[in-house]
DNA sequence: TCTTAAATGACAAACGTTTGCGTATTTTTT
DNA sequence: AAAAAATACGCAAACGTTTGTCATTTAAGA
């Protein structure tokens, strides 16, 4: 039996007056007498009475939930993310619905459907590998939902974002490498398909030049992120007549696969080559032989920082302000280890 | 300017129809001529109609949305599970809301009713470790709300479930370290606190009786899982005139924590002490010297099983069948590694 | 040609709230 | 004591859909 749930019209009946006095009674409305205010919520407590917020939602055209797409929560850097955002929307009164593209266009392209269909006040993405257009998103804004991107940001104007820039601690990187003596300094890269700023790159290129050191292409290689590509990676480094005596990893799993790939070639971990990634993941601090520094990208910063924004754009809009694109830039920092 | 998005009524009345027409064109239903329903979405789709589905939640009584209340979505173990609900949702066409606890029993509190103001249509929890009562979750049944705890199920009958049994596991981990000729077997187990089966505990004892070894009580300690508390508990166990050989951790955190204190004792892991925990996370396959084993608890097949059992329940609910309460027990699994 | 049935679509109620406006009663002011 | 103001509440519309019921048109059967 669907047993029907008390409504305000319910108790309106029983205590015989008018809805629209019940609800302003609820609410302590100023135009509503005392004894009215006591009696309709004596009742209300006793019929264990709840809003009906979908009703209240369909009717103020508001339903203080935001979205949240992203390639994947089992990947610490989101589920950090991610959490940084579920506390802040605690904070703010909203609540968050989540979905996973795993990197695919499509599934992202449904989600966002979803979520539009479920009335999200705002949207919060990080797009996936495979995603080359953004006009999925972009549809949100005629119906007046603004998007936030964070982390992996596409490289397209007009757009609210919240980043961490890698330059400087990937230049920092180098000079850290460089000032330990090191002239061959090999880089794994990731999937260039990923349409965001390579920053990585940009910093690995200006970091050789400010130590004068030669930028050599057979240095740089790619891996997909798995396994498997990443020790095909490592094998290429390896095989070079002048091996390079360091190596920044795209993250800190490429680093790990790297690391155990070398000491099954009977190489010393900060002996023969020292590695240097990105993520500062915490699992790093508890190895023998850790990556000698990792960039920390504060995932959980970005979290926060993203859904202030996005909440700051949904209260604009109310207001009627046309808030100009905002791109906040969270700065990486080279930790030591 | 709050435009106003295209609605049924707006169609309707272009076409010089009724909205109960454009509705069931829009439908597909039978009695609507195809020149109707041709003309209909043509122009809906010109308008870029979308039905507003805080309209259709609201009437149809029913959101498609389930809430995941679990204590941090920073633990890999729990994005894990979370990853496993989001993809069975995803298949199912609903959606999740997610709140974290942080094992706050108010929070929880907090976040339970969060969830009821949306109408969920159903519930999956992990309780928080301060959640000593469970009325905040039974109070749902009032609403028709299913609940299906996971992994971390409060010790209550009545109840939907799905957990991972630790039993033999525990008990295959002193066979394994039994018949690797360990006798003195350390055990650091986590806070008392937690309002759940003690398997690990009972397969520890079991495991010991089975290979008639002495239970003593001054080898079990407890950590209540941070660092430092884990390492006080690591050095009563190595103050004892009679050490371990062996220890068994909470979990894979603990387990490192541990080793990395042992290690900063100048004993050495796996050697003059070896570990077994509980997690198998990935990480611990890239430690040069891992724990001894692992026991694998299936966090995203959690989640996958308590989703399709609570959308199960969702279905049964809308079919007036009232469903025995549903307890899955998987099976952990002792990895060696 | 007349009757009947099928096809097509309109009307209106309902879901649970909020809110602008109007009205009756009471209180205050002069 | 009459007028003005404050107090307390009801009426009804609105939010966007879905759906049961009823009315009209068209086609088909005899």
């Amino acid at each position: 039996m669907e047993k029907k749930l008390p409504t305000i019209k319910e108790i309106a009946k029983r205590l015989n007056i008018s809805v629209s006095t019940v609800s302003r009674a609820l609410h302590d409305h100023a135009s509503i007498g005392l004894r009215t205010k006591l009696q309709v919520k004596k009742l209300a407590e006793e019929l264990n009475y709840v809003p009906n917020q979908t009703a209240i939602f369909f009717k103020q055209r508001k339903t203080f939930t935001i979205g949240v797409v992203l390639p994947n929560l089992r990947e610490e850097f989101f589920s950090s993310a991610i959490s940084g955002i579920e506390d802040t929307s605690f904070d703010n009164n909203y609540i968050a619905l989540i979905g996973q593209s795993h990197d695919k266009l499509e599934r992202e392209k449904t989600i966002v459907d979803t979520m539009k269909k479920h009335r999200v006040d705002g949207l919060l993405v990080s797009i996936s590998k495979s995603t080359n257009t953004i006009e999925h998103f972009e549809a949100l804004e005629q119906f007046n939902i603004p998007v936030v991107y964070f982390d992996r940001v596409p490289d397209a104007p007009n757009i609210h974002s919240v980043w961490c820039s890698l330059y400087h601690s990937s230049v920092g990187a180098i000079n850290l490498l460089a000032s330990k003596g090191h002239k061959r300094i090999g880089y794994i890269q990731g999937p260039s398909t990923m349409n965001i700023k390579n920053e990585r790159m940009q910093g690995y290129q200006e970091g050789l030049k400010k130590n004068k050191l030669h930028y050599d292409e057979s240095l740089v290689v790619t891996s997909d992120l798995s396994a498997d590509s990443t020790q095909a990676a490592m094998e290429k480094l390896l095989s070079l007549k002048n091996k390079p005596t360091a190596i920044i990893a795209f993250n800190d799993y490429v680093a790990l696969d790297a690391m155990q790939f070398a000491r099954q070639k009977k190489i010393k971990i900060n002996k023969d080559i020292v590695f240097v990634s990105y993520a500062n993941l915490p699992v790093t601090h508890y190895l023998e032989t850790p990556p000698m520094a990792s960039v920390e990208q504060f995932p959980y910063e970005q979290g926060v920082r993203a859904a202030e924004l996005l909440f700051k754009l949904i209260e604009n809009k109310t207001a009627e302000e046309t808030s100009p694109f905002e791109n906040v830039v969270l700065y990486s920092e080279l930790i030591i280890h």
